[in-house]
RNA sequence: GCCGCGUUGGUCAAUCGGCUAAGACGCCUCCCUUUCACGGAGGAAUGACGGGUUCGACUCCCGUACGUGGUACCA
């Protein structure tokens, strides 16, 4: 019996979105809609401390940027609701006191102070990281020390106190991994993780489970982060006598830092003068982080780089729409090692996009720029330049700085890529080259072009002499397109006051 | 420290025992363009190390090294 795929993307509400959480999102998408199931945002926000206001509309609205929005999940309504974790908790509770009754948890009566002075105590007894496991459980205060009554009495006096999972003292738990295939874990390794807390959340741990459960998701694909930690949650599903309907686990691989080691962390954008977050994040103490949108990423191009930060489908090319990428996507042929954030290689794809971007989006995003610098001009003629300069813009907000000179006469000019060579035949070409421009009765490419090159000839010039002084006049550097373009576009009487200008400069 | 997971050029990666080891980004050279970019043609650059298994290992097994994650009443 196969049941409906239904996968989720589940992140904590404590800051912006980075793109290690875009990716897992996208996983979990391209997985549901190949097998045509759903995809459900679920926000686990059990940790009231680190709860951060605006957190979740960020998620939401970084999905939906990215165009894979949840088919059900908070914002988005559906059967298995509430989907936020902190208005279920009352849910929780009950199945943290099954597993106490069936004998798998226990409560726990210790205090903050108790559990750290027994790491010290263990510390100094030369254990590196001391944790709370089946040899410490015999010796503190906990229901499988204390006496029946007195446990009932602490309980009914309504004292603080947690659930810990009893993990068997010697028993290897083994799962299978999409991605990793089988994997094993010695019970003994790992400590009795506290299910349900002091003020009444479950961790974690029992809420993943409880929840993945309830709403019947069939696939987790989380990072890989979550390995350790997986024979808890496996034990939990076969405590909670629910194995028959364990989601399959895939573990995915870590997006690292491009330099040095570690997993690539917030702060690396800072550090390292690129994005990490997919939109702009302003955090509590006012910094601006900046995201992959604001910074003029097409979502297209993001969603399309990471797909390949650890997935390959093993076609010739890289460039896929999300559609392909649902029909291509397999989870087996995701890696299982890390992959390094690769910013000049993301900036790749965002200038191939642009490439497919009309003129007219170009505009529009060219538009606000122009108001800002206080430039006013017809809209076909703002296509007109886009679709010219297309070609050297990485971000679409690149428009401005390769065209420039079309909406004002240069300021500065390269002086040095002029003068070493200039003379006063030159000059001269120019002066004579004006007389002929004020009288040309067709102002187009080839007519100027004709124009240039004639003169040029019967001074025996070589054209390329001077087209690059004729360039300089125009756009005041060596770049931007062909100059006749340039002439063309900027029209017949501007042009002539830039070289005019210009020619007495020189 | 312990446990887990990894390890193909600088980076992303293909390969599923036959390799003269794809492709992409980046880098370099040349062509196009007397600008820049695009485009085109080339180039440098790779199986961590040591043992097995096998007629044959990048591919399978073991060990070492290295990387990475976990080791919270955080997720």
């Amino acid at each position: 019996m196969t049941r409906p795929v239904r996968v989720r993307f589940a992140p904590s509400p404590t800051g912006g979105l980075h793109i290690g959480g875009v990716r897992t999102a996208l996983f979990n998408y391209l997985y549901a809609k190949k097998l045509g199931g759903k995809f459900i945002l679920r926000i686990e926000d059990t940790d009231q401390t680190r709860f951060v206001k605006g957190a979740e509309e960020y998620i939401i609205e970084t999905l939906k940027w990215c165009g894979i929005e949840p088919d059900e999940g908070v914002g988005y309504g559906g059967e298995f609701g509430p989907y936020r974790q902190s208005e279920r908790k009352p849910m929780y509770r009950q199945y943290a006191e099954q597993l106490v009754e069936a004998g798998y948890a226990y409560y726990a009566f210790d205090t903050p102070e108790e559990i750290e002075a027994m790491r010290e105590r263990l510390k100094a007894g030369g254990n590196p990281a001391p944790q709370y496991n089946w040899a410490v459980r015999e010796y503190m205060k906990n229901s499988l020390t204390l006496p029946a009554d007195e446990v009932k009495a602490r309980l009914a006096a309504g004292e603080p106190h947690v659930v810990r999972i009893k993990m068997p003292r010697k028993d290897e738990v083994k799962f299978h991994d999409l991605i990793r295939g089988w994997v094993s874990f010695q019970t003994a390794q790992v400590d009795d993780k506290v299910l349900l807390k002091a003020d009444g959340m479950p961790t974690y741990h029992l809420a993943v489970v409880v929840d993945d459960y309830l709403m019947e998701i069939t696939h987790a694909f989380r990072g890989e982060e979550w390995l350790p930690s997986a024979p808890v949650h496996i034990l939990l599903y076969k405590y909670l006598g629910w194995e028959e309907k364990m989601p399959e686990f895939a573990h995915l691989p870590l997006i690292l830092k491009p330099d040095g080691n570690g997993k690539l962390s917030k702060r690396d954008g800072d550090r390292l003068g690129f994005p990490v977050f997919s939109l702009d994040w302003h955090t509590a103490d006012g910094t601006l982080q900046t995201g992959f949108r604001e910074r003029g990423f097409l979502p297209q191009a993001l969603i399309n780089f990471l797909v390949l930060l650890g997935w390959n489908p093993g076609v010739a090319h890289e460039i896929f729409s999300l559609d392909e990428m649902i029909q291509l996507f397999d989870i087996a042929r995701v890696h299982q090692a890390g992959a390094k954030f690769d910013f000049e290689k993301c900036k790749w794809f965002n200038h191939q996009y642009v490439q497919m971007q009309s003129a007219a989006a170009l505009a529009d995003a060219t538009e606000p720029v122009l108001a800002s610098k206080g430039v006013k001009v017809e809209r076909a003629y703002l296509e007109h330049i886009c679709s010219l300069v297309k070609e050297r813009c990485t971000f679409m907000s690149d428009v401005w700085d390769n065209a420039f000179f079309f909406f004002e006469a240069p300021k500065d000019y390269d002086f040095d890529a002029v003068r070493p060579k200039w003379n006063d035949a030159k000059k001269s070409f120019f002066t004579q080259f004006l007389e002929r421009a004020k009288t040309l009765s067709t102002w187009d490419n080839t007519s100027i072009e004709a124009c240039f090159k004639g003169l040029a000839e019967e001074l025996s010039i070589k054209v390329g002499e001077v087209q690059m002084p004729m360039r300089i006049m125009l756009c005041g550097g060596k770049f931007g397109p062909p100059v006749f373009e340039i002439a063309s576009t900027i029209g017949q009487k501007e042009s002539i006051e830039r070289i005019e200008k210009a020619n007495s400069l020189f």
